[in-house]
DNA sequence: AGGGAATCTTAATGTAGGTTAATAACGACT
DNA sequence: AGTCGTTATTAACCTACATTAAGATTCCCT
């Protein structure tokens, strides 16, 4: 299956598409291939693109102060990755977007995606469910964040995210959950006793 | 000035409105009024109204636990106020939301929304812009969260929500920010000297 | 196979913020 | 003005997690 069959798929998961629409949309989108550690999204650049994960891992996090790396976001095959904050309100991103592994992604421009609201409505309903999607994640990871201990959010992460758990490196778990890799690792040791 | 019109000079601040798409859109909202302490949305209710606040303060916040209360947000007029997470989902609420004041809130139901879409196309676009907000301050706060002290945290508010910050007692300000009222009460001392 | 980089673990010590409990100050109602 | 409920402060002690620094382990490259 070609990295566009997959984004087809992908969309008919929530909307239909006739083949004809399904061709437009498809033609659309450009292909960006990446290799492990190679960064498609700087900080200070401008995120123009949504962008769909065909293959591969990667991620998305922010430096403070220069120094710390804190992860955002984790996205594998069929999931979807991006600084939502710079696409919306067109200022420079706050973030990075890297791969852990070698990916496959495509991507749309936003002037682009506008159009096609135009031409194939049911692609404006897909991103708006998106985007009301992002924001229930966000406030489910935001609520989690404030009454929980960083073991039951280990847990939780394990349990949600298995395939992701296995695939990247314990100190980037231990990024996306706040904590420092030393912690984490005394937790996992807690736990398995 | 009536609740109403305060909706309409609200709305023409973002879109523009004929006379006679504003008498529409007015006519679908109703007024609710709240002695304060009043709860406008229990937990386990579902959130299917958009609230905007005419006049007055509201909080929303969550119970973890059954023990503790947990601040999400504050209100005030000319602001919106919800469980967009309930509202988007169609789940029941995780949250309440309670008078702080007494307040005059107008709100509009889901389904009365949707018609007003295709009646009145604007208030699509409006609601588009505020979802999207939303979620851009959201994630602003959860950035925030993982990288800032909490004095750093009560600093930012004070000068990014002064006039929150006189109206509503500090214990909610400190469970707000997250942490205890009198860990907040330590932090203002050390500030002011 | 072997050497360096990347990742993970362990342990000692430090600190931001929580808990408990008592007291103080404020505010609203009669 | 006095009383009661609400809100704010203080201080002693506690805990979850960070920091530092040293090894141990695994991974990958030629």
């Amino acid at each position: 299956m070609t990295p566009i069959d997959k984004l087809i798929v992908h969309f008919r998961k929530s909307i239909t598409l006739t083949d004809d629409e399904a061709e437009i949309v498809g033609g659309c989108f450009t292909i960006v291939e990446l290799k492990k550690k190679e960064i498609l999204l700087y900080e200070g650049d401008l995120s123009s693109h949504m962008r769909f994960i065909s293959d591969g891992c990667l991620r998305s996090y922010y430096m403070d102060e220069d120094t710390k790396e804190h992860i955002i976001q984790f996205g594998i095959e069929d999931w979807w990755i991006n600084d939502l904050y710079s696409y919306l309100t067109n200022t420079p991103s706050k973030q990075f977007v890297q791969a852990i592994e070698n990916s496959v992604v495509l991507q749309i421009h936003k002037d682009k995606l506008n159009d096609l609201y135009n031409n194939v409505p049911a692609v404006e309903r897909f991103f708006r469910f998106k985007f009301e999607k992002a924001y229930v994640s966000l406030q489910e990871r935001t609520i989690n964040a404030m009454s929980k201990t960083a073991e039951e959010h280990y847990l939780d992460f394990r349990t949600k995210h298995r395939d992701i758990e296995q695939r990247v490196p314990q100190y980037m778990i231990a990024s996306y959950l706040g904590i420092t890799p030393e912690f984490l690792s005394k937790l996992r040791k807690n736990i398995s006793q």
